[in-house]
DNA sequence: CATATTTGTCTATTTATCTAGACAATTAGA
DNA sequence: TCTAATTGTCTAGATAAATAGACAAATATG
């Protein structure tokens, strides 16, 4: 926690502010414990009081931080949550016991040809006739994912119908008598949120979406759903047991 | 690829050049093809030409872009790595074939008690002395990673040494007759690049590391090395292959 | 209660970013 | 060779970000 670069097409206020938030995300500071002063800050940054309080000012206004006047400022929150990836990956179990609700919404759903990717992760020929859905998840009221999964129409006429009504990916595989799946293969990797994410995911411009690309799988390898899942990078972060993908075998 | 903010703390110049990458990167534009006109931009984004010419020209210093007066604006530069984790992820070997020379250097090596997180994974107690060794890989030419790894003094006495002459873990670890290791987790998470990261991968501000906090393990399960990996996000992507897992077993 | 330390608010100035417009230089094609 | 379309360069002005300083308001402490 140290530099700023001046021209760099980042405000020197979000640099700190993206700072202070990796510092508080290594465990620098204690939840609950007081942030130095702004002066302090200042010198710290080699830039004017006022600019480390517009940074203040913006992670205040993320739940971050929680400034009082004659006190100092305090760290809010501190903790990411986990998502566990592994063969035996399921999306509403994975954060069971880390939340009090889960909850998401099917944002669209459209029936398309197959592109590239879609068809090599179905393993089915381009341009053949899938559907696609859109679906928004949220962590105790704050969006935490937003998924785009894509499914052979052939075999599942009407997966929208059914996941609106269940919410769930592993629900409506049972409903067509798919008792057990795996996933395949997972494909991470992270960019600057594309503008849809950004508003989904309710962040600002220059936050960081963790994009996992999956594919589903019958246990005798039938492809069963191919997705993009973009997650809010300063909300969660991917944990990958390899002993535990070896235990569910 | 849309819409920029305004007063957001990221420049307009910045967000464009941005959401450029990310459409190169989603594969809507050819490799060699033409991007479109400086004035179709500036229209399509609502801002002047100039702002389209800084986000340009931040994208042609990286080699993404090449610009051809009197021709067009061109992509230059289209592919990510991809590095394999699995059970058995191995720095090297899991690059073979993508790159032409991978080469790195120890930065360096230093005795030291052991953090929380540090004791957690090694399975030592807190405060145990451990080798701490820093070492920054390149693939081309270009730095990808940047690595802090630790294992336990008193096992591996002189690690560094070995590892100075050799450069490869897997190659230190025989040397001490440990013949296989399997990897027991791995934490995969997303941050703005810390000052230290920017400087070893040559990142701007701004840009996006990709953080592995992985465990290796001999096959009994004795822990051998904790490790924190930076990745920088623009260049290389991460590949999880469950199935391969399985195989692996 | 007096004092030091902290955050909050205001004004003014400087610097950087973005806009606006004009015209030059290069290229491709009719 | 002429024309249209492209990128390159320059000047000027408007808007936003950062600096500088002064003082108010709230809090903790001796």
């Amino acid at each position: 926690m140290e530099f700023v670069q001046r021209r760099s097409g980042i405000s020197l206020w979000r640099q700190i502010a993206d700072q202070i938030r990796i510092a508080i995300s290594n465990g620098e500071f204690e939840e609950g414990g007081a942030l130095p002063g702004e002066l302090a800050l200042a010198k710290r940054f080699e830039v004017n009081r006022h600019t480390v309080r517009s940074a203040i000012a913006s992670l205040a206004r993320e739940g971050v931080l929680r400034v009082e006047q004659g006190r100092g400022t305090f760290i809010a929150r501190h903790t990411k949550l986990q998502y566990p990836i592994g063969r035996r990956t399921r999306f509403s179990a994975g954060l069971a016991g880390q939340i009090r609700s889960l909850d998401g919404y099917l944002k669209s759903h459209t029936s398309e040809g197959a592109a590239g990717n879609v068809a090599r992760g179905l393993a089915l020929e381009p341009g053949a006739q899938v559907l696609r859905l859109e679906r928004v998840s949220s962590a105790d009221g704050v969006p935490i994912s937003r998924g785009v999964s894509w499914v052979d129409a052939a075999r599942f006429p009407d997966f929208a119908d059914r996941y609106e009504s269940s919410k769930s990916i592993t629900a409506v595989l049972n409903s067509y008598g798919i008792a057990d799946y795996v996933r395949i293969s997972t494909r991470i990797s992270a960019h600057h949120a594309d503008p849809a994410t950004l508003e989904d995911l309710k962040l600002s411009p220059g936050a960081i979406a963790l994009r996992t690309e999956a594919v589903n799988a019958e246990v005798e390898g039938q492809r069963l759903e191919y997705s993009h899942t973009y997650f809010a990078a300063d909300r969660i972060e991917l944990d990958i047991d390899h002993t535990a993908v070896a235990a569910a075998l």
